[in-house]
DNA sequence: AGCACGCCGACT
DNA sequence: GTCGGCGTGCTC
């Protein structure tokens, strides 16, 4: 038998099929395994994508070395997805497949140097560990190396290591009967107590062993000498057991399918809708469009349990920031040990684990982040993507996949339906509900029968600003100082971090700038430094202008830093909670932030936008948005959704349990129309406006893009090669095709690295998927000259 | 990608 | 002569 493997060398040369004979011995070998191959000089791993009898290559087939997994890592549905997609969106197979499996599973590459003869062995270089041929530096050993390999004294060996660790644990099984221990019992020591404790749960207990150590030595607090000894009495016969890593362990499972929550007339509607479709097995997607408080939710949950009733499984999507703790503890109350979680916050070993029991078929329930739309899961009866409009569904480097696309695709194989959930749709999604692609679903009522919270927009131009500085105005610092009085809670939005967004001076004009981007430097009051918040550069403060000397500087621009000291300074008796990347870098340290602010140990919570989504703490009754314009003055086509969704959502987040709330967003512009639409949690107004702005600007969802980003370390044959691309694109592209560019990135340098883009907006464009995919190959030639080239399907950024 | 082969100039 | 620089081609 032949096996048709996809190796792990990701080039475009390589990114096709290599056949490999299976040989006898290896039995397990199936579409979906691990492998590894021997490929040229080397061995590299690979995934086998197809079995078949004969083979077309002329040569003579090499044997396939080692299948790494008992149960393949990929099934046949995810290897045929690899395909697909690859193509879709410009990457390689390899990429994607590897994209599927946790990162543990991706194999080490080592070349170590082995000694042949005998006397080559008692050679002092091999006489302590062994000789890393990646790691040498010493000149002397380098050529000691090369003098034994030419004289056959020594050769390479290519090695392919595997990462994952499985966790193991001794499992103890008793080795005699009850009576036996009980007469065991009867002659101990009367000293040993813990020994007796140990024995008496053996008696009382006799049914549930084996038993793990470190269950035992929990149950009875006792320490593992006392096994030991047990087992050296030859009490236990001890045994290796592998065991998984429980992400979940501190979330309760104990009250399973606990009383669910009533749904009200709309829900009932939206549920009858998907649940049919589950049952028909109907690859069909809805689109649900509640306001935030409605109630989707529960929707999703009591959809999933529609499809566990059906002995089908189910997936769930939510974005990597609202996969809180709290929406974990949700889920994990309804479906017990059913579900699995896949998000960052997990360790690798964790993952691994997580992702093994999904592929064992022991979890009917996934909740993860965007990777997680890969989950190994079988007989999928449901997908539910929670806040479809969040940009982080698509992934920002290669390959560059969108978890939406990737749904559609997997409810096609599965015939299963897609439930794509938001307050605030992508214009995208909701305009395909509007043509009937996608059925609307509508939630208009908050499930709590609670008004939404009253919003008041603030005019910078006029307002008057309490303190010294720009940033609160006078109303929103009295309604703080209101609500902490009452022993309420309140959330600020700064969508910036840092001390103070640039440095000024104002004798020459001469702004502090990152040297290896084009973006100027951000105070840190903390760490007492300038950051470049692109590429990580610090540097000292400076004391007077590093132009011409004057000092007479000034630090412009509010960060969440400076608006935290301004607080400080207005309402003394605040206790205030920061939380940015910056104090939240630390593992866990996002968690410990939003329990000490739900304790009520703070009553400010000033935060950039990751505190706009999923939070649900019933005791905040105000919020406030700093500034409502960050977003909106970014040069991008989707600014205004971003700035509508931004608002919605974080209003959402004030008066959710029993109390009223209030929202106030400061704007220097408050006749906008997404700010004001905000305002009025209008989205429906909203999408209509935004669509006719869309289709005056030749943009999404009235025109496709792709973009094409070109990157060098010199500015010129960035835009050269720009220009070549661009003129390739016009000869065989025609109207009403769009080609933007090339035009430098608004940030026209990260890294040092210059950026230049091409955008094509196009309705219908045969030739165009060919002449991208010719780009692509072209791109690692160019790569040899010093050149990026990124193609990205549907960009989430244009900038 | 990474590795070998092969061709050419430079140096023990 | 031999070492090592890089261009070219191949990997089942």
């Amino acid at each position: 038998m032949i096996a048709q493997v996809i190796v792990d060398v990701a080039a475009k040369q390589t990114d096709r099929i290599f056949e490999y004979h299976i040989p006898n011995e290896l039995t397990d070998v199936a579409v979906g395994s691990r492998v590894i191959v021997p490929f040229g000089r080397r061995k590299v791993q690979g995934f086998v994508v197809g079995i078949s009898e004969a083979t077309s290559y002329s040569g003579k087939l090499k044997d396939l070395l080692v299948v790494v997994d008992e149960l393949p890592p990929l099934t046949p549905e995810l290897v045929a997805l690899s395909k697909t997609l690859a193509d879709k969106i410009f990457a390689y197979r390899i990429t994607i497949l590897q994209s599927m499996l946790p990162r543990v599973m991706r194999a080490n590459y080592r070349k170590i140097l082995v000694p042949i003869t005998e006397e080559a062995k008692s050679l002092p270089i091999f006489k302590e560990e062994v000789v890393d041929l990646d790691e040498l530096s010493n000149l002397k050993i380098i050529v000691e190396i090369k003098k034994l390999i030419k004289d056959d004294q020594a050769q390479i060996e290519y090695l392919v290591e595997n990462k994952a660790k499985k966790k193991k644990a001794a499992i103890y099984l008793l080795t005699k009967t009850k009576k036996e221990y009980q007469t065991l019992l009867q002659n101990i020591r009367s000293t040993a107590k813990k020994q007796q404790l140990l024995l008496t749960n053996i008696i009382e207990d006799y049914d549930n062993y084996p038993k793990l150590g470190p269950d035992i030595e929990n149950e009875l607090n006792i320490s593992s000498s006392v096994l030991r000894t047990a087992t050296e009495k030859g009490w236990f016969a001890k045994k290796e057991q592998e065991i998984y890593r429980d992400p979940l362990k501190d979330f309760s499972s104990n009250n399973v399918e606990k009383a669910s929550v009533e749904l009200n007339s709309e829900q009932l509607h939206a549920l009858n809708s998907i649940g049919t479709s589950i049952k028909e097995k109907e690859a069909k997607t809805f689109l649900l469009e509640g306001i935030t408080g409605s109630g989707k939710t529960e929707v999703y949950l009591h959809a999933i349990s529609i499809a566990l009733k059906q002995k089908r499984n189910a997936l769930m999507l939510v974005p990597e920031i609202s996969l809180t703790p709290q929406m974990v503890k949700q889920v994990k109350e309804r479906f017990g040990n059913n579900v699995a979680v896949l998000h960052s916050g997990l360790s690798e070993g964790e993952k691994y684990d997580e992702w093994r029991r999904i592929r064992r078929g022991e979890a009917q329930v996934v909740v993860g982040a965007r990777s997680a739309i890969f989950a190994p899961l079988q007989n999928i009866g449901l997908i539910v993507i929670d806040e479809e409009h969040e940009s982080s569904y698509k992934q920002n480097d290669t390959p560059r996949y969108h978890a939406r696309d990737v749904a559609l695709l997997r409810s096609k194989f599965h015939h299963c339906p897609v439930v794509l959930g938001s307050a605030t749709p992508s214009l995208a999604s909701r305009a395909r509900a509007q043509k009937g692609r996608y059925e609307l679903l509508l939630l208009t009522k908050r499930a709590n029968q609670k008004s939404l919270p009253k919003v008041d927009l603030i005019d910078l131009k006029t307002v008057e600003f309490a303190g010294g500085q720009f940033d609160l105005s006078v109303p929103l610092v009295d309604a703080i100082k209101e609500k902490i009085a009452k022993k309420e809670q309140v959330i600020l939005l700064l969508n910036r971090r840092g001390f103070a967004s640039f440095m000024l001076c104002r004798n020459c004009g001469f702004v502090l700038k990152c040297p290896n981007c084009d973006i100027s430097l951000t105070l840190h009051k903390d760490t007492q430094q300038m950051h470049c918040h692109y590429c990580g550069h610090k540097e000292a403060i400076p004391k007077k202008c590093p132009s011409c000397q004057s000092e007479k500087i000034r630090f412009l621009g509010t960060g969440t830093q400076k608006v935290q000291e301004e607080l400080e300074t207005l309402i003394p008796e605040a206790r205030i909670l920061r939380m940015d990347v910056d104090t939240t870098r630390r593992k866990g340290s996002y968690k410990k932030i939003l329990d000490s602010f739900g304790e009520h140990k703070a009553d400010i919570l000033l935060g950039t936008q990751m505190i706009a989504k999923g939070l649900d703490f019933p005791n905040v009754t105000l919020v406030g948005v700093i500034n409502a314009d960050t977003a909106l003055s970014l040069p991008d086509f989707n600014s205004s959704e971003k700035t509508f969704d931004l608002l919605t959502q974080v209003s959402g987040r004030a008066g959710r349990a029993d109390k009223t709330g209030r929202v106030m967003i400061q704007t220097y512009n408050p006749e906008n129309y997404a700010i004001k639409l905000a305002q009025n949690q209008d989205y429906e107004t909203f999408y209509q406006k935004e669509m006719q702005v869309r289709f005056q600007g030749n943009y999404p969802p009235f025109f496709y893009t792709t973009l094409i980003t070109i990157t060098s370390k010199n500015e010129q044959s960035a835009a050269k090669e720009a220009f070549v691309i661009k003129r390739m694109l016009m000869r065989e592209l025609h109207a009403p095709t769009i080609i933007l560019g090339p035009t430098p990135s608004s940030i026209a340098r990260i890294k040092n690295q210059y950026y230049y883009q091409i955008l094509v907006k196009y309705k219908y464009e045969p030739k165009l998927h060919n002449l991208l995919h010719q780009i692509q190959d072209d791109a690692q030639l160019a790569q040899k000259r010093g050149l990026n080239i990124y193609i990205d399907n549907e960009p989430e950024r244009i900038m």
